[in-house]
DNA sequence: AATGTTACCGGACAATTGTCCGGTTGTCAA
DNA sequence: TTGACAACCGGACAATTGTCCGGTAACATT
């Protein structure tokens, strides 16, 4: 019989917003786990129970903005039912890259403080990634049935490597040393790697 | 007139090979810096003058082994002149991938340890990537030329897409959670991206 | 209101990273 | 041979991460 306390949630959110307030006052590595829960209010025991790690406490910070940003893309894609699978897959890549490209630093964050046998789960595994995988996915599955293409052998493993070939470190090299912007980065992406794989 | 004392090769030569010996023994994430300092024999200072960090260190044992598959694939390319350059990329990326694969773990620990405003050399900035990125671009620039596809507008831009599309975090992914072996993945890899790329 | 559970507080602690520096040793050039 | 100087040794140190735990406060059930 377990026993849920309303003040749990609380406390959760409490670190959620000490937490963003510092990240973005200080940038992310400036912050330190002890200074979250000093700025929360609440104990290095309680902050650990609840976020393992940096990394999991940006994916937290992450997940209701890619949450959100998945949901208006299922209404889009949505939307363009009676268009080819191909312009709905160019679409979502239209719209994926910039995210991908804008939440950069926080997936570095979170890729970087993940270990080895972790038993909580990996960004790959997390809600928002495993919903935009399926999201692709389905486009390239129905892209091959239409028979358009004979490339897409492994729709899952094409979307996979789609979503995850702009990593965080790729990204942020483009940007800072060879000086792209978000929209020369998305555009270039889509014109070499989207519109090859659909014609 | 700085003064050139040969003992400093000998004593970097130490430290890799300690290190080295170390990470084979108990894995990279479980040796600390000053355990390899004591392994090999030297100063904390000293390791940390040559090695700024355990990602330098990495980047420095990985260095020899890049070289050499980087001027074999340079031999092998060469003598495929006669061949189309679709041919010659494809070459490269049956071998390429395999390599990114297997050397994943490394790269991993290199990019985590990589700090913000470092003065020294980004990975993608290491003298191995660039050989690599310049031997990939040729061939793109070539393929462009010959007009065979529309697609290539920005030859360094894809090239870099292209290598590190299958960044480490992926690669670990798709081999522990996904279940792929290395050809598997090599082999998709090359069906999906390569393929629609150059035809 | 009393009780048993659950969560929280917050400091101590160990481990690691990375810096610094005084004292020492080896090397080169004159 | 000797002096200048680079490189090295190695411990002290501060900062961070992550764990642990005894004591305390809040909650839900009765």
């Amino acid at each position: 019989m377990p026993v849920n306390r309303r003040d749990a949630q609380e406390t959760s959110d409490l670190i959620l917003q000490a937490a963003a307030d510092l990240f973005n006052r200080h940038g992310i590595e400036a912050v330190s786990m002890h200074q979250i829960a000093k700025a929360a209010g609440v104990g290095q025991g309680t902050l650990y129970r609840r976020y393992a790690n940096k990394g999991d406490l940006c994916m937290e910070l992450l997940k209701d903005s890619f949450l959100v940003f998945c949901s208006r893309l299922d209404e889009t894609v949505s939307k363009m039912a009676d268009e080819p699978a191909q312009e709905r897959l160019y679409t979502i890549f239209r719209q994926l890259i910039p995210h991908t490209v804008e939440n950069a630093k926080w997936i570095v964050e979170i890729q970087a403080h993940q270990r080895h046998g972790d038993p909580k789960p990996d960004f790959f595994q997390s809600e928002p990634y495993r919903i935009l995988l399926r999201l692709i996915t389905n486009q390239i599955e129905e892209i091959q049935t239409m028979g358009s293409t004979a490339f897409l052998h492994d729709p899952a493993f094409t979307a996979h490597i789609l979503i995850s070939s702009l990593s965080p470190h790729t990204v942020l090299h483009l940007q800072h040393q060879c000086g792209y912007t978000t929209d020369e980065i998305s555009e270039r992406f889509c014109a070499s790697f989207i519109r090859p794989l659909i014609r």
